[in-house]
RNA sequence: GCGGGAGUAGCUCAGUUGGUAGAGCGUCAGCCUUCCAAGCUGAAUGUCGCCGGUUCGAACCCGGUCUCCCGCUCCA
């Protein structure tokens, strides 16, 4: 089955059992926006739940909070979005190709700046010891001209950028002759400007409204609470503050199922330590974030990091995990060293000091952070679409059967009575009764069993307990293994226990 | 946003040169069945994505629009 077969597949298999619907479909559906299915709560759910569990319940020093989704729009300046989010981009009529114009404005520079380097080179071959660089630089005249040009440009760029100019930076581009890589042409569309950040209003009179952004990362929360986490908790650094919640982009292109959403759930922790060992937490983190990832089952060779070459403008040291998606290798969790630059920013745009008092060697500083961020939507789809199993049995037979890992079921026991009649029914929902404490549980009494093996199969449902007729003398049952097939009679205390056991969060999460 | 492909029942898909819509699976009711789908009987379910045009007549032709998939692009 080709990937492409198997992705199409992921995506009717989570509509038709419940998973995933398109959001708003009966009115066209609304480009990249999914909700989850009855089923498909239950699953995300879980995941969150292993993942609080695993970062805050198992850790005294990491903290989980709710911060809102509003939040005051200086915070979106401090942090860099308000620049970093809104890209001008341009598109050439020739190749069909999209470019950011304002990099095509700095890759003309770098051209230029590479034509000083030569002329540089070039004269230290004649000059050889006799070279001297400043005045090289400074009497040259193609270099003096040179620079003359750069600086010209960078006049005019930065006048452009910061007025938003956009017909100027088109204007700009034209100037400067530059062509398109692919086609060669100059014969550009007008620039435009994309904002990644969904703006909305606070405030009900439209006149004296505040504009506002919808969150596009839930990080910031986690910062501008820092002091108040930190001082009502009487936390020491090392420590973390965790959240899981929505965030929001306006993702030029949103594509590929849940994958990129525009609205999507981040569970993100802050880790606050102190200035100089980022590097050993750094690591420390990517490994303990693999490990969360392996204790799922879901196998090694799914998960590869990858390191950042190109910087975000907040981070000393970044990287990914990525896991093996129908498409491909993509992005799930990023895990980057922060450095002091959200603190130190929030301590500039609110003029409040922002600092954690050492008692032991008695100074203040600003905590350096080391951040672990991962897509819960993109948890969903990597748990779901890898554990989606299409097999062969023994008999030449197919059963397409849903292996998530068993703690992460949205149903853990179907109770099924063998016939649908002499009490068994009734048996059965006795012991519904009993197990529904613990368990999610489910019952069904239509088809035949094998079918409704098959049934709970597709959903994942790791136990079917079967109620027969001797179940009514001696109060035992059959539990069927989802993976294995494999049935055992045992009585219903022994049931429980292996259970339990099965689904025990400690054999789970002790990595 | 550009280019390519697609949208018909819950899912997968047929549907002839334009003549008022089908199959398989699934679902529901019942029968039969003492443990791994595809046994029997019956039933429900569609403004053929949406809007408009051409036509006596449109699932089919034309225009627009929405949505999905792929490629580019972007990706804190």
């Amino acid at each position: 089955m080709s990937n492409d077969d198997k992705f199409k597949k992921v995506i009717s298999h989570a509509k038709e059992y419940g998973f995933i619907f398109q959001s708003s479909e009966i009115y066209d559906g609304l480009s990249a926006v999914y909700d989850y299915g009855q089923n498909g709560t239950e699953l995300k759910n879980n995941i969150k739940d292993y993942w609080i569990k695993a970062m805050v319940q198992l850790n005294e020093n990491i903290v989980n909070i709710d911060s809102a989704i509003l939040m005051h729009p200086t915070i979106w300046k401090a942090s860099g979005h308000v620049d970093a989010f809104n890209d001008p981009l341009i598109d050439n009529k020739d190749s069909k190709k999209r470019y950011r114009a304002d990099v095509l404005v700095e890759e003309h520079v770098a051209k230029i700046e590479n034509n000083i380097l030569k002329e540089i080179s070039k004269a230290k071959k004649k000059f050889k010891e006799n070279f001297d660089s400043d005045q090289f630089l400074s009497t040259n005249p193609r270099v003096v001209g040179y620079k003359s040009e750069i600086n010209k440009i960078i006049e005019t760029f930065n006048k452009v950028l910061e007025n938003d100019d956009l017909v100027g930076l088109k204007k700009l581009i034209e100037d400067l002759e530059i062509v398109c890589p692919i086609s060669g042409s100059k014969n550009w569309t007008d620039v435009k400007q994309f904002n990644l950040m969904f703006g909305t209003k606070l405030g009900a009179s439209t006149e004296n409204a505040t504009d506002l952004f919808l969150r596009p990362e839930t990080a910031q929360g986690i910062f501008v609470n820092f002091l108040n986490v930190q001082k009502t908790g009487r936390l020491k650094i090392p420590f973390g503050i965790a959240q899981i919640g929505k965030a929001f982009r306006n993702e030029i292109v949103a594509r590929q199922f849940i994958f990129r959403m525009r609205e999507f759930e981040q569970m993100e922790m802050q880790y606050f330590i102190k200035p100089g060992t980022q590097k050993e937490w750094y690591s420390k983190w990517k490994e303990t974030r693999l490990a969360w990832h392996l204790s799922l089952g879901l196998g090694k060779e799914n998960y590869r990091f990858h390191d950042h070459q190109k910087l975000a403008h907040y981070a000393d040291a970044a990287c990914d995990i990525e896991f093996d998606f129908p498409f491909g290798f993509k992005e799930l969790e990023g895990i980057h060293s922060r450095t002091d630059f959200d603190l130190s920013s929030h301590e500039k745009y609110s003029s409040k000091k922002i600092k954690y008092f050492d008692p032991l060697s008695n100074e203040s500083y600003t905590p350096y952070v080391l951040e672990t961020s991962i897509g819960l939507d993109r948890m969903f789809l990597a748990v779901f679409s890898k554990s989606l199993i299409e097999e062969e049995l023994a008999d030449g037979s197919k059963r397409v059967v849903l292996k998530i890992p068993k703690i992460l079921a949205p149903k853990k026991i179907a109770i099924l009575p063998l016939l649908k009649k002499d009490g068994l029914p009734e048996l059965s929902k006795k012991i519904i009764e009993e197990f529904k404490w613990d368990f999610n549980t489910v019952y069904d009494e239509k088809d035949a069993i094998g079918r409704r093996y098959r049934r709970q199969d597709a959903l994942g449902t790791p136990f079917c307990l079967t109620v027969d007729h001797q179940s009514l003398n001696d109060g035992t049952v059959t539990i069927r293994d989802r993976d294995s097939m494999i049935q055992e009679r045992m009585k219903l205390d022994e049931v429980k226990l292996k259970i339990k056991n099965e689904l025990d969060i400690k054999t789970w999460l002790s990595f």
